[in-house]
DNA sequence: TTAGGTGCAAATTCTTTGCACCCTG
DNA sequence: CAGGGTGCAAAGAATTTGCACCTAA
């Protein structure tokens, strides 16, 4: 069993409406995509479709074992990336070992703690807005674009938490 | 051994000024932490100092080997982490499985092709100058931020591309 | 009914560690 | 010459895969 980080220790939660809001889209994408809504998708999904903190595997998994003992933590990899090509994750790419996945799809920016890897969602219209330079447009066909903001969070602040390696 | 990735496949140069520059500043670095000067540091430092692909620890290795056939991948692994603590290199977080090492420590921005994890630094004074909005600020302190710009790279656009997982 | 989904266990991939020898300072 | 540094091999963590059984449609 490995440590738990401090942002894997206080599950924050998306607005109830919100989340109903998700679980439609993924009902109507599933069944057009004809893929099976079986009890292990639903409940996978809500976990993240309900969380703010971008969790990983792992931690879905850990969420999801009071509801349902006997998942397995293959199938929780599995069902992340099966939404995720359905279009209804994102994921945020591994920091510190494993990849995040997020429900968000919305435009919005990332608040990345280097200190214990919390990951937050903030919305600025100001940056959403940004003009997207020549020289990176220059490389190719740009997609998106967001901005990643780091520092220390005020719980770290705080604790001084557990200082795993920062990515700088 | 593991298929490479595009991005592997065509190593790009810093300017060489800007290389000896990064040198010095290693050796003067390390002098001072009291850190041995061997000539695997040199040369794995400059593998980076001179790459413009933000290498992996593997890439980096293979870079390495040819000038150095019995370098072993996990003194890489610990030569990258000793520089990264020294403040030489910055590290990207793994994309697509292996974490990223670069030797540019100037404020810039990076532009990542979804398909074949190409990265790239780009410039622009206008982004350097973001501001950080409120809503970010709140989760705790702010070290830094920048944009990253996602998107197919010409390289991929042209060739197809091996599509590995993308990360949206 | 039946193809797709799941659980289990084993395999892979990336990275770190323990230990004995080596080389810089 | 002493203590940090290196190479080797083995351990660990994260993720994927093969296979036989199960279940939603």
């Amino acid at each position: 069993m490995r440590i738990l980080r401090n942002w894997e220790k206080h599950p924050r939660m998306v607005d109830d409406l919100e989340v109903r809001r998700r679980l439609e889209r993924f009902q109507s994408v599933a069944r057009e995509a004809g893929v099976k809504l079986t009890h292990q998708r639903l409940v996978i999904f809500r976990a993240v479709a309900g969380s703010v903190e971008h969790p990983t595997a792992e931690t879905v998994y850990n969420a999801v074992r009071p509801e349902m003992p006997t998942v397995s933590l293959d199938t929780v990899y599995r069902t992340l990336w099966l939404l995720t090509d359905l279009g209804l994750l994102t994921t945020l790419g591994p920091r510190q070992g494993s990849v995040r996945f997020e429900a968000n799809l919305e435009k919005h920016h990332h608040y990345l703690c280097v200190r214990c890897g919390a990951l937050r969602d903030f919305d600025s219209a100001e940056l959403d807005a940004l003009p997207i330079p020549s020289a990176a447009s220059r490389f190719g066909r740009v997609v998106s674009s967001h901005v990643e903001v780091r520092g220390i969070c005020a719980a770290c602040m705080q604790a001084g938490g557990e200082s795993r390696r920062p990515e700088a």
